[in-house]
DNA sequence: GCAAAAGTGTTTCGCTTACACCCATGG
DNA sequence: CCATGGGTGTAAGCGAAACACTTTTGC
């Protein structure tokens, strides 16, 4: 492809054209197991299959953008501008979709609990309106270890969100994402031993939070009982600090050989 | 945008073509100071400005692909498929590129020091063959600090690989890509305080590296004198480890405050 | 009182840090 | 013999892991 003449950069039907499309993989974590939002799909390709929810980026919007308000739609959330949404990675082999050309870029959300008017139980599906490229006909919370096979590469970009944020929790404070905005330490370390899969000690726990300034900050005075038993817990919301230093480091499940 | 009969999905020409390229944040080390490989621009838009090499993903290649290919050409390294390449992230905000609409996926790579016959001083550019959308005048090795402004928004990829590489040094055997296939302990140390920008203790900095399995083996028997006096320093070729753990933390600028 | 969950204290151990010291080489 | 860089040793101290223990609630 040898060069051409001046407008040969302003040609924008020069080549094969290729799509973008933001794909979200949104995780949450539900009856203490961490939980993936789905869609089924509607039209070929993989008609029937799990997919993750996602689309095309319009011409007038970044991905970042895209994706925000693709999650808007799928879930019926009013108030998605506030959620961690973070981009994962992008996926751009050949024959991704059988269709075109398609690039995908893909991001990773953390949900709290969701609202009990969410997807929770029969799907919520009002708001779930048709365009382009979502072609979704029911959206679901699928327990992580449920969700595979999923339609094209999803499977793979699953897998990387999970690794993603499993690495993040250790640095970053993360974890405050999937708690709601007023939380107890359990519910704080439960999400570590939720999205490691491993047991952590509690009162080590605690004092590596309390310890990192800005991590969480108390709410004077408030308790809650959290399993009906038990002591009631203090509460707290998620800090400033976005940085864990030092870092909360998962167990090895080996330990590094003397 | 509604939705239309079945061939809708199949109608590549229904929105806006987007453009993906493959731009490359190339980093090594050059006179102990942290370099950047730049190609000044021959065209517009922002001809005559310096940017990061790149250029368009062609329709049978993945990105990653694209980037490789780019950073041969650009470069006239005969090998380049060992070297570590790694996705950094994708740029997709509209506006990005006065012509059209691009989406660039970002990578970097990382070499040791470049060979006699590379880029140093007179540009190689006997291998640079014009392609599309690579319309670079000349390529030249940077120092990092001395980069700015770069045309497009490059200034901002190139500030998220500096940051992205030095925290991967934290935690990954990364460093080893900056150094030659055998290199001393010194050199390794070096590369972490060019990027860091702090100057590390010596022997805990040894004893830490060689704790940490598969990150350097020794090469039996040899030696090299690295500043032409002092004891001739043991070589070590980079391990099979990918991880470091437990991590090699930067020291923090500021102590966390009891 | 008992179970369950929150919260505190304490001991031990390992790693990091900081620094002193020896070795090998060129000028 | 001195400057320079490589390499070894070691004592102090911080932080994390492990676990015993107290507190507060529901049943």
């Amino acid at each position: 492809m040898a060069e051409m003449d001046g407008t040969y950069a302003y040609d924008k039907y020069a080549h094969e054209p290729f799509a973008v499309t933001a794909d979200l993989a949104v995780l949450t974590i539900l009856d203490g197991v961490l939980h993936v939002l789905l869609v089924e799909r509607g039209q070929e390709p993989f008609k029937g299959h799990w997919a993750l929810p996602g689309g095309f980026v319009q011409p007038d919007e970044s991905a970042e953008t895209a994706a925000r308000r693709e999650l808007a739609e799928e879930t019926g959330l009013s108030d998605v501008s506030g959620l961690h949404l973070e981009q994962l990675r992008t996926y751009s082999e050949p024959g991704r979709d059988p269709r075109m050309r398609v690039v995908t870029v893909a991001f990773t959300a953390l949900l709290p609990h969701p609202p009990p008017d969410s997807l929770r139980g029969d799907p919520h599906l009002a708001s779930l309106e048709p365009h382009g490229g979502s072609d979704a006909a029911q959206a679901r919370w699928v327990p992580y270890d449920k969700a595979g096979p999923l339609a094209f590469d999803h499977d793979r970009i699953l897998a990387d969100a999970q690794e993603r944020v499993g690495a993040k929790l250790e640095y970053t404070c993360l974890a405050t994402a999937f708690c709601p905005p007023e939380f107890t330490l359990g519910e704080l370390q439960h999400v570590y031993e939720v999205v490691w899969g491993t047991a952590l000690d509690r009162p080590n726990f605690r004092r590596k939070v309390l310890a990192t300034p800005g991590f969480v900050a108390p709410v004077p005075g408030a308790a809650r009982l959290t399993g009906g038993r038990g002591k009631p817990a203090a509460l707290y919301r998620a800090g400033t600090a976005t940085a864990l230093h030092p870092p909360l480091l998962r167990p090895t499940p080996e330990g590094h050989p003397a």
